[in-house]
DNA sequence: GATTATTTGTTCGTATGTATT
DNA sequence: CAATACATACGAACAAATAAT
């Protein structure tokens, strides 16, 4: 009902499929196919638009992958979306609420090593096999809670080695000691919570049962150029740690 | 660390560019074409297979949208991982993102049936003891993989029982068919990540070992005024999904 | 239940455009 | 400028899935 879907929201590529794709899109958010309706059919569209098939066809696969029509054969193009996904924001799962968390939790060496990158390493930490790393074990505790809550595993470059002492003296997390200490910011990370089955030595000193499940949390610390400054792997045993998020969708 | 050692094996279409692609994802996993390098072109593939420029595209694309190679105009097509992710990666910062997801998985409905809520369900809904729901269980496909990723139990209000037919004739997201049919839209999602065993009943249904780890996610929909819609319990297994967030620190 | 019509999916062939080296 | 390689586009035919008869 209200104004001209104003925003030519995406660029179209400037060929032909882009032009009968976005005329499409204009159709669909415009509401002349509403969701849930079939659109015109292949050779329909080629009559309207006055295109080959395969034309057509590039157009409907370009809203296709952008999550907006679903196609059947036999059956036809179904709208599933009145328009692209929408930013919505998310409100918990910032990174100021990460480390926000962080700060209500304490930390305990476990034990510093050196590490040469072997496949399986080189895998997780997404660089080169031989690459040399410092391995930092740390269990996070809550106030008042008699087991800890994880045991993560931190990766550094050697370079920013200086920090184990600091470190071995007064735990912290690794990355704002290499902020401070080294003046450089990290700008983006990337997570990944994966399902895990506790080893006996995890097990052992996290104060858990062996073979018990636990949330295995993956993080890419990057700085503004993409290089990675740090990596951890945590493990949160059942029971004491979840992941909450909370997302609302924007008003449209 | 574990490796998902399996490699889920994606089923290969059975048509020509999908043998064409899975005789090409064989090469670049069996190292005949190493990361970084560039594949042979497209005329060559051409000849080397026996097939018309259009299905040795049509591969290709397949690899694309895998992400296993990149292809540019006046370059060629580059490999950039030596295999399929085994497992789909949910990437979410957003409502759109979440449902956009879902779009890229294939339901399949495994039963209906009304429960009344116990004080274990009551609370894992946050509802009444006593409340009437109806819970549908679906296991969760990725196109090409074997094994469903998950199985996700969905409580929804029995006033909204009417999608019960629609679903059990072509399984969809319930909360969108909801959203369809009463014309209600949920603004708010709140999700809870935790790790779980799986018993032998979810891993019968799910085709893993029992006992083995799995993400339990828990989502609860609600509408503009704080009224529950919707509540979900999903279990992932190990090696088949993981949930992957990526921030970016504010600028200051 | 079988048949037929409809609609998308796959596959061939060919030609031209565009980006890069 | 020329050669190379992917991108776009037209035309045609048959296959597969589905819905209607």
């Amino acid at each position: 009902m209200q104004a001209p879907a104003t925003a030519a929201a995406l660029a179209a590529p400037p060929t032909r499929y882009g032009r009968v794709a976005h005329a499409l899109l204009a159709d669909i958010s415009g509401g002349r196919y509403p969701v849930g309706a079939r659109m015109p059919t292949e050779a329909e569209l080629e009559a309207r638009f006055g295109v080959s098939r395969h034309t057509v066809r590039a157009a409907i696969r370009y809203l296709r992958e952008r999550g907006l029509v679903t196609a059947r054969a036999g059956v036809g193009t179904t709208v599933l979306a009145q328009r692209p996904p929408e930013k919505a924001v998310l409100s918990m799962n910032s990174v100021a609420e990460l480390l926000q968390f962080t700060r209500h939790t304490r930390l305990a060496l476990v034990d510093v090593e050196t590490q040469r990158a072997d496949a399986a390493l080189a895998a997780l930490l997404g660089c080169d096999r031989g690459d040399t790393w410092l391995r930092f074990r740390m269990l996070r505790h809550l106030r008042g809670m008699a087991k800890p809550i994880g045991l993560v595993h931190t990766w550094v470059r050697p370079e920013f080695g200086a920090i184990a002492e600091d470190i071995r003296r007064r735990p912290s997390t690794l990355i704002s000691r290499i902020e401070e200490r080294f003046g450089v910011k990290f700008a983006e990370l990337k997570q990944d919570i994966s399902p895990a089955l506790l080893d006996a030595g995890l097990a052992r000193l996290l104060k858990a049962p062996a073979r018990s499940p636990a949330l295995r949390i993956l993080r890419h610390y990057y700085d503004r150029d993409g290089q990675i400054l740090q990596a951890s792997l945590g493990y949160y045993p059942e029971g004491r740690f979840s992941y909450n998020t909370r997302m609302r969708v924007e008003a449209r």
